[in-house]
DNA sequence: CAGTGGTCTAGACCACTGG
DNA sequence: CAGTGGTCTAGACCACTGG
C-alpha cells in the first residue's frame, strides 16, 4: 500500500505533466490542498517537498508553490542540453540501445570501487548501453548490477527500457544517492568509433556508485560522454 | 535567532567533527534525543534529516542513524580523490588562491547562462581563482557574483577563503541548489600553462549556476578540471 | 520482544509577500 | 491586511531490525 503524501505527490506531479497546472502557476496552498484532501498538513507538506526535490515545483514563503518551467529530458540521472547556446537549446529524442544481452561477469580487483567480500563474490550482471540524442550517440555506458538479486538477464525484462524503473516496479529497489567521480580523458579507439570522433579527443569519464534502499546493494557504472554537440547537466544539494 | 532544528543540527555535527560519536556508531535515537535536549520528535527528525542530506549520518529503520564515514575534502560543491585508484586514496592538503584583486564586470550577450535584465544591469563581481591539492592545481574557476548584491571587492572581505562561508556570515545568503553542465575538452595553451599540461590535453569544463535563499539572486561559476592527478567527485539527489 | 525510524493527525505561532 | 509557507508541539500507529 502506497503511503498518502506518496498518492498526493504522484496525483500532483500527474497534474502538473499534463498541464492542469503550469509552469509559473501558483499550485493550490498547503491549506487548500489539506482541506480538499482531508489530509494534515504535514502529509501535503511531505509530498510537495518531494516535488521539489524532483524539480517539478519551487516553494516560496508568503508566495506559493510554483509550477517549475518544463523539465528537462533525463539521461540516466543526467539531464541534457544542446550545447551551442550550453542552456535553453531544445531537447531531442533520448533512446537507449543494448550493446549485447545482459551478460554476467566476475570483478576483479581492478574494479573501480572498493567492494564488499559478498559483493565480489556474488558477481555482476553487466549491462552496455548506447543512449542517443537525435540519433547521435552520447553516452557509452557499463553498468554492474550485482548478482543473486536480481535475475536480469534478458533486454524484454526491462519495463520501459529502464533499469531504474525496472528495479522500482519488479523488485522494489529504489535509488537513494549516488556518489560520482568526473574524468576527462582521451576516446580510445573503441570509443572514438562509438562516437564518431577522432581517438584521442576528449571525452568525459563519469564512474558511479548507486546507493539503494536494499542494505548493501549497490549500483556501479562506468560511462562515457561525448559533450561535442550536447553537455551533460544535472541538479544537486 | 537560529530555529531549533539548526541549534541541535549544529550541535550533533559538532560532536561528530570531534569525534564524539564516531563512524560507524549509532547516534541517540530521536526518542532520547527528543528527551534529553525537550524538543518535538518533528524538531529533532528537521536535525536529522538536514545531517543526513549533508551526508554526516545515514538513517536505517529499526535500527538508528548512523555516523558515516569521514567526509572527504570539499572542493566547491566537489570533492577530490585521489585518481590512481579513483577511490580510496588519502585527499591532500586544498589551497585556493586568487588569480588577481576581484573586479567588476560587464557581462555580455554571450554569457553561458540566460541573464534576467536586472542581472545585467548590474553587472558582476569575478573572482579568478586556482585550486590546488598538494601544491598541483586541479581547478581554474573564474565565479561571477551579480554586484550591488554584495560588496567584495578586497580578499580581505573573505572569509576562511571561502566565498560561501563569507555570504552565509556577513549576508546570510545560503546556497541552494546548483545546476551544472559538463564537457570535456581541449585546455587552451593558458589553461595548459596554469596546470602543467600539453595544450590540447583533456580538461572538464564545468559551467554552474548557484540558486540561493535570495530571489533572484544566483551566482555563476565556470571552471576548468585538471583530472590527471585527481578525480573531481560529487553526491546527489 | 523492546526499540527504532517512517508516516500521520490536529492543532499553533511566526515571518514573509502582495495588495 | 489576509494568505502563504516555515517552524514547532504532543501525541499516535506502523513496519522493520535484532536479540
Amino acid at each position: 500500500m502506497q503511503h498518502q503524501y506518496q498518492k498526493l505527490k504522484d496525483l500532483l506531479k500527474k497534474k502538473i505533466q499534463k498541464g492542469t497546472y503550469k509552469p509559473g502557476e501558483v499550485l493550490p496552498s498547503e491549506h487548500e490542498l489539506r482541506a480538499q484532501y482531508k489530509l494534515a498538513r504535514f502529509t501535503v507538506r511531505q509530498a510537495l517537498d518531494e516535488l521539489v526535490k524532483e524539480g517539478y515545483i519551487t516553494k516560496h514563503k508568503g508566495k506559493g508553490s510554483i509550477v517549475s518551467e518544463r523539465k528537462r529530458k533525463a539521461l540516466g540521472l543526467f539531464s541534457i542540453k544542446g550545447f551551442s547556446a550550453v542552456v535553453g537549446e531544445a531537447e531531442g529524442s533520448v533512446k537507449t540501445v543494448f550493446l549485447k544481452k545482459p551478460y554476467k561477469v566476475k570483478w576483479g580487483d581492478d574494479f573501480f570501487y572498493p567492494l564488499s567480500p559478498e559483493e565480489k563474490q556474488k558477481g555482476a550482471i553487466c549491462l552496455e548501453r548506447i543512449r542517443s540524442v537525435n540519433d547521435s550517440p552520447v553516452m557509452l555506458e557499463y553498468t554492474y548490477v550485482p548478482a543473486n538479486e536480481v535475475p536480469l538477464l534478458k533486454e524484454s525484462d526491462f519495463v520501459h527500457n529502464s533499469l531504474f524503473e525496472t528495479l522500482h516496479v519488479k523488485f522494489n529497489i529504489d535509488i537513494g544517492t549516488a556518489e560520482q567521480e568526473l574524468v576527462a580523458t582521451g576516446a580510445t579507439r573503441e570509443i572514438a568509433k562509438v562516437f564518431g570522433i577522432k581517438a584521442g579527443a576528449p571525452v568525459l569519464h563519469v564512474y558511479r556508485k548507486y546507493h539503494t534502499n536494499r542494505p548493501g546493494f549497490f549500483i556501479y557504472s562506468s560511462f562515457y560522454c561525448h559533450t561535442g554537440k550536447y553537455s551533460i547537466g544535472n541538479v544537486f544539494q
